[in-house]
RNA sequence: UGGGGCGUCGUCUAACGGUAGGACACCGGGUUUUGGUCCCGGCAGUCGGGGUUCAAGUCCCUGCGCCCCAGCCA
């Protein structure tokens, strides 16, 4: 076949032929340009890292820049965490910017366009601009304001500025075609009246710029080469050229690359603010929210969610990932960095009979099979100890492996253990199991090299540490729920599971919050910064699970 | 149906006129003190129809399908 060498996108591709024109003098700078109207997710992360990893690839520059435009939509804690989150996914920016930064030259660039005769103050209401706009087969209808005296635009503007009229009442617009076949051309809103309280600038202005205005001229003020933005702004590209040329400035390239969808969630600010103030949700951070602060709550890594970004590619062409192949590249990352440990969630005690009384000893557990530096560890073992409910049967079918009535498994760096006796309650719920240990068997061996089907991890009674545990499912039950009338009757009632009565081994007490950890058996967990009396995990993803899968299988019928 | 985009395994994504490849998923098998990891193998795709060419996923024509646009949101 060719090369190794890994195939470049079309961005790529794009940037590597600008830098043989020298199109922008072998400069490359891009831009993470957010409205800070909402927390981020996993879907803008896509958008960073493609950002931040082309100005490294090139030795260029990327600036974080909140595009704070709308007052009424933005706040303060929106730009602080997505700050937060961009660090965290291990980002740093050459600049951090507002657009609000430059509204006195965005102001001082639109007297220039209403100058040239480019803009004019219009005084028709919102509904009257939308009525003569026309529609996708019919032209609009040109204001009747569009043509005023050039010296009449410029005293009404400077008006609108100063705060003479009322939110709504007039519109600085572009004089561009009311004809248009696209609809961003015909006569769009360069300026609105908004008397809002705008988070940094405060009460400085009452005119605000629209997005096409503004973020060319970010783009143009900051000396953006490439402005990557998602798909639907494909329709904007004429009029931010249409812009900057009418001004004459510098003008950066605008690329549209396909924003990343996922299945089984949502990735619209809206949905998820919704999710959030109507409580479907314990907030932005809930762990099941595909937000970048969600994901980390729930333990995901950026090391995870940029192998996932670096996998998936760049392209024009809708998509919409599956869930697994986040999950895959998560366990990749989990695998090899977390320890383990042993937890149970859902205990069922066990008494070695023939271990005695009172007794306890110690026993060396590998930290990481796939990293030996990580070390080992000493697990308590004493006469009672608790298993995990499901790894016992009382009547196994022939593909279970784990433990039954009269059969001997192995418990984790441990001792074999073989069941002799179940005890009941009067309901006939399974309260205990009798088994005997094997002595010769510690650590896990059997001197006569007999083998054991499965191995079980286990805690130690009398050690166990109390804890809860919080089990995630996908937050919605249909594969697109962003496409249905009311997303919310797509919410999973079961997407969260309370364990109230795990147990843990003993080191478990030093785990730290945020860091993840292997629970052997079950899947990767990290410590909430809930914990009240006893300490919360979270289960960032179960392991991948072949006795579950087969267990289907034999319920669908298909095998036996 | 005006304009702008996009159609390659189930899902993503490569192949710049020269053997349609990779990942995830799925299905088998091996190793294993995690039914994990790891290893091996398998399944499976160029939207349709014409044309150009020695050769077409790629170029041309044509048809079909999907997405976006009528905020004083971004």
């Amino acid at each position: 076949m060719k090369e190794h060498t890994k195939s470049r996108h079309f961005i790529q591709r794009i940037i590597d032929e600008d830098n043989v024109t020298e199109k922008f003098d072998n400069r490359v700078h891009t831009r993470f340009p957010p409205e800070p109207n909402g927390y981020l997710h996993i879907g803008h992360a896509k958008a960073i890292c493609l950002s931040f990893s082309i100005a490294e690839e090139y030795g260029g520059k990327c600036y974080l820049r909140f595009d704070d435009t709308n007052p009424i939509a933005e706040e303060d804690e929106y730009v602080r965490a997505i700050q937060e989150d961009v660090k965290w996914l291990g980002y740093e920016w050459d600049k951090l910017c507002f657009a609000s930064d430059y509204f006195q030259q965005m102001y001082d660039y639109a007297v220039d366009l209403v100058k040239s005769g480019n803009a004019y103050v219009c005084d028709l209401t919102a509904d009257e601009i939308k009525d003569t706009r026309g529609s996708l087969t019919e032209a609009g209808k040109e204001s009747q304001y569009r043509n005023r005296p050039i010296k009449e635009n410029l005293d009404l503007f400077t008006r609108m500025k100063d705060g003479e009229f009322p939110d709504g009442s007039r519109t600085l617009r572009a004089k561009i075609d009311m004809a248009h076949s696209n609809m961003n051309m015909r006569d769009p809103v360069v300026y609105r009246i908004l008397h809002a309280h705008h988070h940094r600038t405060k009460d400085d202005w009452c005119i605000y710029p629209m997005y096409d205005w503004a973020h060319g001229l970010e783009d143009s003020i900051e000396g953006v080469t490439h402005s990557l933005c998602s798909l639907e702004f494909e329709d904007h590209r004429p009029i931010y050229d249409w812009y900057l040329d009418a001004l004459g400035v510098y003008h950066p390239q605008q690329i549209e690359f396909a924003r990343l969808n996922l299945s089984y969630t949502i990735m619209s600010k809206r949905m998820l603010k919704q999710l959030v103030d109507e409580n479907h949700v314990s907030g932005w951070d809930d762990p099941r929210m595909p937000t970048i602060s969600g994901l980390r709550r729930r333990g995901y890594t950026p090391a995870a969610i940029r192998n996932f970004m670096e996998e998936i590619g760049i392209a024009k062409r809708d998509n919409v990932m599956e869930m697994t192949k986040l999950e895959s590249a998560l366990r990749q990352d989990l695998n090899k960095r977390c320890e383990r440990r042993m937890a149970v969630l859902n205990p069922l005690k066990v008494v070695i009979t023939n271990y005695p009384e009172g007794e306890e000893e110690t026993l060396e557990a590998v930290n990481n099979p796939e990293d030996e530096s990580a070390g080992k560890r000493q697990v308590p073992f004493s006469r009672e100890l608790f298993i995990e409910r499901d790894d016992f049967m009382e009547d196994p079918p022939k593909k279970f492996f784990r433990l039954g009535l009269g059969r001997e498994v192995r418990l984790r760096y441990a001792y074999f253990i073989t069941c002799n006796n179940v005890v009941k309650d009067n309901d006939s719920n399974i309260t205990e199991l009798h088994c005997t240990y094997d002595p010769e068997t510690k650590g896990g061996n059997a001197p006569d090299r007999r083998k054991v089907k499965t191995t079980l991890h286990w805690v130690s009674a009398k050690h166990a540490v109390d804890t809860e545990v919080r089990k995630y499912d996908r937050l919605f039950n249909v594969p697109a729920p962003g496409s249905m009338e009311n997303f919310l009757e797509a919410i999973n009632p079961n997407s969260l599971t309370l364990l109230n009565n795990c147990k843990m081994e003993p080191e478990l007490k030093n785990a730290k919050v945020g860091e993840p950890v292997q629970f052997e058996r079950l899947g990767y967990f990290c410590k909430d910064p809930d914990a009240g009396d006893k300490p919360i995990f979270n289960r960032t993803v179960p392991m991948r699970d072949a006795w579950a899968k087969l267990e289907k299988q034999m319920q669908s019928g298909k095998k036996n």
